[in-house]
Formats: structure tokens, sequence, C-alpha cells
DNA sequence: TTTATTATAGCACAGTTGTATTATTTAAAT
DNA sequence: ATTTAAATAATACAACTGTGCTATAATAAA
């Protein structure tokens, strides 16, 4: 009998505007009216899909790690072993506009998770699911004897995956000084420095 | 005539107050009631020395990057030169409680950078200034020829600098998952592989 | 067409914000 | 002790904040 609108639709287009504003303007004007505005829907409607704003920060960082393992989920590849993990590892780059854009937005929550925790239980999570991808990549090194016997598994990991982050947000920091084309360059002079060197 | 207040020392006290209320509930609360609260001044009086809330946030954000130049300029350094890089790159992570606060701090202003151009321009600069003692690192490893011959320089910089910044934003994050001494092994381990493998 | 229920919108309220203004207190120089 | 400029404090105000509450509009089922 009523009008029925899909919430799970309504709320992503509510969590991108609140993306929008975030980019724009930064996290503390990600205020209930103004991502309203931003959403084309006044403040009361807005609260009918959430009633708090700490829950629309909350699903609106939650929706990016979505996406972000949406995208990783659907990619498929093909080709030569280190071509792979290669494009994996680039999977975790800003290197067009959308990433970039929302890689600033994570980067303004995880701001935020330090002084929130439920944020930052969020936080962890990807983290979590980041490192496991970085750490397959590290493993099927192992597996497919591309490395040395001597190969520091952990130590790997870590280094790998800080590398990644570091020339992630090097970028959106300094763009002009670190551009798309070297942080992909890096990575793979990275990958071939772990490959041990023969013939 | 008048009483006697020495500007810049006051100054730092409420910019080191201004860090304390943004490490301890967020940036969003260094309001200038909170700051001069925190800083156990009135409200009127803060203003006698910042008369604006952006100009407060820049002064303290300005006084992070004074102090790690500070530090920099003001450790001397002694033993192997390989030792010596290994420490001088140390300088730059949140090694214990001071500097960690101070990075998560940091990391609160560079996050609202992103929308703010002033706030950009000083992230800038201590960019630039600490890639050009990353830089110099790398260019002691080639004039010591501890590196091959067809050593990378440009791309080497770019990925120690941005391994650096990647582990110091991992241990703030994910203390538990990286630690400190984790932290110090990577770049312990990525010194090495950078050197040349002989006998 | 009626009806029931949801969606939407608007208003209100108390609390917080940055900042201007004004008054008071302080202490160094006379 | 008096003077005087600076330091400190208090108050005020308009704008903005999250959120509660109420009224209206819309629409799918009866």
């Amino acid at each position: 009998m009523p009008k029925k609108v899909d919430h799970e639709k309504r709320k992503i287009i509510i969590a991108e505007a609140t993306w929008k504003v975030i980019a724009e303007a930064g996290i503390e004007r990600a205020t209930v009216r103004n991502v309203a505005e931003a959403a084309q829907l006044s403040v009361g409607s807005l609260r009918h899909y959430f009633t708090t704003q700490p829950e629309l920060l909350r699903y609106s960082m939650q929706l990016i790690s979505e996406r972000v393992s949406e995208r990783m989920a659907n990619k498929h590849y093909t080709g030569p072993p280190l071509q792979v993990m290669q494009e994996i590892l680039f999977e975790f780059l800003p290197f067009d506009n959308n990433r970039k854009i929302e890689m600033e937005v994570w980067l303004s929550f995880t701001a935020r998770s330090l002084v929130d925790p439920d944020l930052m239980n969020l936080n962890r999570q990807v983290y979590h699911d980041l490192r496991q991808v970085v750490s397959t990549v590290i493993h099927s090194l192992i597996s497919l004897q591309f490395v040395a016997n001597d190969f520091a598994a952990e130590v790997e990991i870590e280094r790998l995956y800080a590398l990644i982050d570091g020339l992630a947000i090097h970028h959106i920091l300094q763009p002009d000084s670190l551009s798309v084309d070297t942080m992909h360059a890096v990575i793979q002079h990275h990958l071939q420095t772990l490959c041990k060197q023969e013939g």
C-alpha cells in the first residue's frame, strides 16, 4: 500500500554523496545537511535511512571497502604469473581518478579512525584483508620458486605491503612528485629485485 | 610598563595543547574553546596569540615539522656508514610514544591538507625535505660503491621513501600487526638488499 | 476510489562553533 | 605609588550542528 523505495540503493546514493562532500570539502563538512543537499534530499528524508550521523559515516566508509573488494573479486587475470601479480598489486594503487578520490576519502576516514573505535574496527578488517592479498602474492613467488632459498617471507610481506601503501599515499598527496607511472615502475622494479637474479 | 609575555613560547604551549586535543579527540575537536581549556587559558586570551582558528592549526602543524627538523639536525651519527644510514632512516619512524603521537597528529593534518591549500603547502615542503634526506642516503650508497653499477637511483629513492612512510602509517594504525621491531627489521633488510651481494 | 503505510519535508530546539567587542587584571616603567 | 600598555577574561552574537517531532505527499494494495 505504501510508496516503496529500495533502502539499500538509496543508502548507496547517500553514501556516494557523502564521499563527494568529503572529497570536495573535507570530512568535517560531511554534516547531515551538506550530505542531504549533495544527495538532493531533505534532512528529514535522509534521516529515514540513517538515523544518526555516525551511522552515515560508518556506512560510507564501509562502502569504500566493499567497492575495493568487488573490484578485486570481479577482475580476471591472465598471462605469465609475474605479470598477474603485478596487476593484482596495481589494483591497490590510485592510478585513475575514481580510485584517487576513493583513497582520499579513505584517508580522511582513516585519520578519524584514530579517535573512533568503530571506524578503527573497519580499518583493521580492511588492513588484514589487503595484507592477505599481499601475502598470497609473496607465497606464490615462493611456490613458483622465483625467489632464493633464504627468502624471508614475513618480512617481505610487510615490506611489499608498506611499499604499496606508501606509494599510494605519496601519489595522493604529491601527484606531481610521484606520478602514476613512477608508482607502477617502483612496484615492477620491486618484484624484479625479489626474484633471484640468474643468467 | 605592561605585563610582558614571550609570545613565541606561549604559542608553542598552545600548539602543544592543540596536539593533545587532536591526539585524544581528533582534529574536528580542536576548537578554540577545547584548545584554550587544554592550555589552561581563556578563549579571549588564546585569541591574543592566534586571532583565527586556521592560524592556530597552521602553526600547530608547522611546529611538528620544526620539531622533526630539529631532531635530525641535532643528532650526531658515528659508526660504519651503513649503520649511520640506518639510524638516519629510523629517525623517520614512530618508534617511541612521542613520535607516535606526533605522527598521528601529522596524519590528521595531512588528511585535512587535502582540502586546505595552506596546509597542503606545508605538507609539500616537508615532503620534499624528507625526500631530500632519503635521496642523500641513496646517493651515499652509490658514492661508497655499495651498490651495483646499474643501480637506478631515482626509482630507489621513491621506493625507500614510500617504504618508510608506509611502515610508519601501518604501525600508527595497526601497532599490533606491525611492531616497532618489525619496522626496523624491514628497513634493515631493505638496505641489505640494496647493497650488492658479494662473497 | 479508498486506505494504509511509507517517504518526504519542514520546523524547532538545545548545544556548539568562530569571532567581535568590551571590561578587567596584571606588571613593568616612571 | 602611579601610570600605562599588554595580558586576560567575560559576554554576546550569528551561524551551524545533530536530532526530535510533526505534518504532508505519494503510492501500492484493497
